[in-house]
Order: C-alpha cells, then structure tokens, then sequence
DNA sequence: AATTCGGGGTT
DNA sequence: AACCCAGAATT
C-alpha cells in the first residue's frame, strides 16, 4: 500500500501535526536509532548519572568530539559528585583545557557542591531540582532527566529544534532563537504527552531525534539519502525552501575581540607553572586597555586570581 | 529579547 | 571568512 500524499506543510503555524504523522515520525527516528547511534561513552549503560550530568554541560556549545576524550579523563580523575567536589578549581580549570567557556567548568564545580550539599551526593532526576543547580538550564535539566534516568521529559537543542523544523514545519532551519511554539510542538511529539507512549519511549525519542540531527539532518549539508524520514519530510517535499532567516543572523566576532583575548590569558595561565607577572600577559600584544578590561572581567568571574604584593602583580588560576 | 561567553573544525 | 556546535546566565 503506497504511502499517503505529504502536504508540503506538515503543520500549520501554531497548529499541531496529526497523531498519525507523529507516530510515523517518533517510531521511525526511533528504530533507526537502535541501529545507528554511535557508541558514545556516556550512552553506555554502566554510566552514572552523574557522568551523563558532566557530558552534558561539556557539550554545551561544543561538539562531541572534542568533548569525548575529555569526558574520559575527567570521570577517571573524578568518578563521581563528591570527588570532584573536593578538587581544586585551578585543577578544574587545566582538565577543561580548550573546551572553551570556562566558567561552565566553575559552574559545574558548584554544581557538584550542591549535589553533595543539598542531595547527597546524587544527581536528582527532580526537573525543578536540577533547574536550581548551577549550569543546568532548560536543555540540561531535561537532558539528564530522559539520559541519566530514562524519564519523560521535553528535550530542545539545536538537533531536535531542526529535525522538528525541516520534518513538520518544512523549513531549512528554525528561528535564530528558541520559541514558545517550537517548545510546545516539541512537547506535542513526544510519546505520553499527546499520543501515547511510555518513558522508556520518551527518552529514547530524546536520544534519536538529537542523534538524526546530529548525524544525518544537519545543519550544513544534510544527508537525506540516509535519512529514516525522509518520505515524510515537509522540508523535502516543499522542495527545500531557504532559511527564512537568513541575513538576520548574527555573525558572532572573534578576531580582536574580548573572548578571543580572554581565551589567551586563560591558555596562559593554564599552561604556566607558577603565578604569571603582569608583564607576561602584555606581551600577548593586544592593547593595553583590552586586556586590562579582560583581566578584571575574568577576575569577576573567577576563572583568575591576582596577587598585588609583587611589583608588578601576579596572576593565577584560582585556588579555594 | 538581546548580550555575553571559547575554540576549533568544516565549507 | 563565515558558519556551526547536545546552551546558560545576565541585563
């Protein structure tokens, strides 16, 4: 029996799709899923809850390959809450390395201190509770919810908010920031909320619709020749339109800017010994008033420590 | 709602 | 050189 017609817009702005074409969408990804997710350290069963909690803060903003590796060393180094917990900040800092955005690394180091304070030393499968730790917003509270606990929840990130946009919306891309539309579409396909399904099912449509995103449906050059729903694909059968959005989106700087010299002094101080005179960190050639901006502002927020007795002062990845 | 916050691989 | 990446916190 040949497949039924696809509309070229799945789902209507602000409406939401068909229990039929859901289903088709979720059981299909699904399967595909147990047969070609990759073998990712922290998928693996004997993994904590609190190593799933660590890969997902590491992955924000920064891709799984980078990340792997990393993740390795550090749940060898620190296997659960508690240990890390214990840890120096300025080790934290050297084990994060080039991750970037190192105060998700501090972040987490609190993190830890609250589970140990407020929980035990357990990660809690509580969505409230987990929002309150630091680090953890929206995306990682419900990551960890379906990863770690394989419970229920609305999981958002940049995979499932494309796969949701080119498979029912039929656009290249979703909006430049998250909406209160694709939040509930999102919440409209998951199994148990609208049509039927258990956790065990939640969670698992979590993982593979990240997964198809990640692997098939991305954002450059999407594979469709091996893509499970592609024959439901609104995206592809309205022909692939363009991004709507495109233009509008902002081109993030980086040569010159603050982050860019902020990313040097940390490198710096990361891979120095001992404390770095001042002197040392003018001679990264940015302007002067840059890296004084800089040095305060990492200052602030933690990532470094000054030593005024010296002349001139000295600079340190923080200690507790 | 808009900004800030790294870093590196891909196109 | 622009784009992208399992986002969160702050303003």
């Amino acid at each position: 029996m040949p497949a039924p017609p696809v509309p070229s817009r799945a789902v209507a702005p602000g409406g939401a799709p068909s229990a039929e074409l859901v289903t088709r969408l979720v059981e299909t990804v699904s399967a595909w899923f147990d047969v070609h997710a990759r073998d990712l350290p922290w998928r693996r069963p004997e993994c904590s809850a609190w190593g799933v909690l660590v890969s997902e803060v590491m992955l924000q903003q920064t891709p799984v390959v980078r990340v792997e590796p990393v993740w390795r060393e550090w749940l060898k180094r620190w296997p659960d809450a508690a240990a890390f917990a214990a840890a120096e900040p300025a080790d934290v800092l050297r084990a994060w390395g080039r991750l970037g955005y190192p105060r998700r690394a501090l972040r987490l180091h609190e993190c830890a201190r609250a589970i140990v304070e407020r929980h035990g030393g357990e990660v809690p499968d509580d969505e409230s509770l987990l929002r309150a730790l630091p680090g953890v917003g929206e995306y990682t509270a419900a990551a960890v919810r379906a990863f770690a606990f394989g419970r229920r929840s609305v999981v958002v990130d940049t995979n499932v908010r494309r796969v949701l946009a080119r498979t029912l919306s039929g656009t290249a891309l979703p909006p430049p920031h998250p909406t209160a539309a694709e939040r509930e579409l999102a919440r409209s396909v998951v199994p148990g909320f609208v049509v039927p399904g258990s956790d065990d099912a939640a969670a698992r449509w979590a993982a593979a619709s990240m997964e198809l995103g990640a692997v098939v449906c991305t954002a450059r050059s999407p594979r469709c020749g091996e893509c499970p729903v592609a024959g439901l694909c609104a995206w592809r059968a309205a022909g692939y339109p363009g991004d709507e959005h495109t233009g509008r989106r902002r081109t993030q700087a980086w040569h010159g800017t603050d982050r860019q010299a902020r990313g040097r002094i940390m490198a710096l101080l990361r891979d120095a010994v001992g404390p770095v005179p001042l002197e040392a960190i003018e001679a990264l050639e940015a302007d002067r008033a840059q890296l004084t901006r800089c040095l305060t502002s990492l200052l602030t927020d933690g990532l470094a420590t000054e030593d005024p007795r010296p002349d001139p002062p000295t600079y340190s990845l923080p200690s507790r």
